[in-house]
DNA sequence: AGGTGGTGGTTCGAATTCGAACCATGGGAG
DNA sequence: CTCCCATGGTTCGAATTCGAACCACCACCT
């Protein structure tokens, strides 16, 4: 337990932290960055609602949330699913995708300085290792009341 | 980089399942059983505010919401801390224990099943020293424009 | 075709969080 | 002893999050 306790503190620490820098330097959420940075990897920069929040794990409410926050910002725009009348797809603007580029280095360079460079070769391939079982055990392991 | 990415997955994904199983088992947050916890194991079973916050990582308004709250339920009193009069002790009631006591096993399950038992011996090990690393590392390193 | 269950998104209300502004007390410096 | 700044908590308003309820459309079944 001494384990997770770690793990909590660590993490909130983390978090806050880039939090802190995202809002500082981009005035962007960690939650938007996240919904930008997976939108900019996914092909034509543009991803179904439903796929994304299971992406960034956040509800679908909170995605709608969000999404409207970034359209609003001129970061995104949606666009109905020519294959499925009632699907959204949220797309990454030009000005999106700029945002992101200005807003990436910062950002990595926090991640790195807090995490990435403490860690010895070896630590941060377990680190990977380790993070990817988890997210194994969760996706398919009983959710709780369904499936 | 993806080993960030695996890492923003999978502790947002835990953090899931843990509120949902705290809230589910037991009608507490998961930040509210942190404290209560926290307050089980501080001497006296009770902390300065200023400390717990600390503990808990969570901003003052954001414990003094809480604390609030679990008084309400019950579960936490305040006291005005003796040696200095505007100070406050945040003090665990015996219904408080009792609480936690129930709550426990079934959070520790949970975290369990997800995260610790999916490790090798050493790879608990590493886990711990990393987080432990990173701690440290955001403690005292520049909390950007202070100290 | 017509119905039926299911999936995709949004809306709604409630709860929680944060940071900034605010009072009150403590602890020196002069 | 008095003044002044730092510290400890609370209050306030704004932003974000979630889950439940809801509507609209798809896909299959008869």
């Amino acid at each position: 337990m001494v384990a997770w306790t770690a793990y909590l503190t660590a993490s909130h620490l983390l978090e806050r932290r880039v939090e802190e820098q995202l809002k500082a330097d981009a005035g962007l959420t960690h939650a938007q960055y996240e919904i930008l940075a997976r939108l900019s990897a996914a092909p034509g920069r543009r991803l179904r609602m439903t796929e994304l929040a299971r992406g960034v794990v956040a509800s679908k409410s909170g995605l709608t949330y969000q999404i409207s926050r970034l359209e609003t910002m001129g970061l995104v725009t949606r666009e109905t699913c020519p294959s499925d009348e009632r699907g959204v797809l949220a797309a990454l603007t030009g000005e999106g995708m700029a945002c992101l580029e200005r807003t990436a280095p910062g950002h990595v360079a926090v991640v790195r300085a807090l995490l990435i460079d403490l860690l010895e070769p070896g630590e941060l391939e377990t680190m990977t290792r380790v993070m990817r079982k988890m997210e194994a055990a969760m996706r398919d392991d009983a959710p709780p009341p369904s499936r």
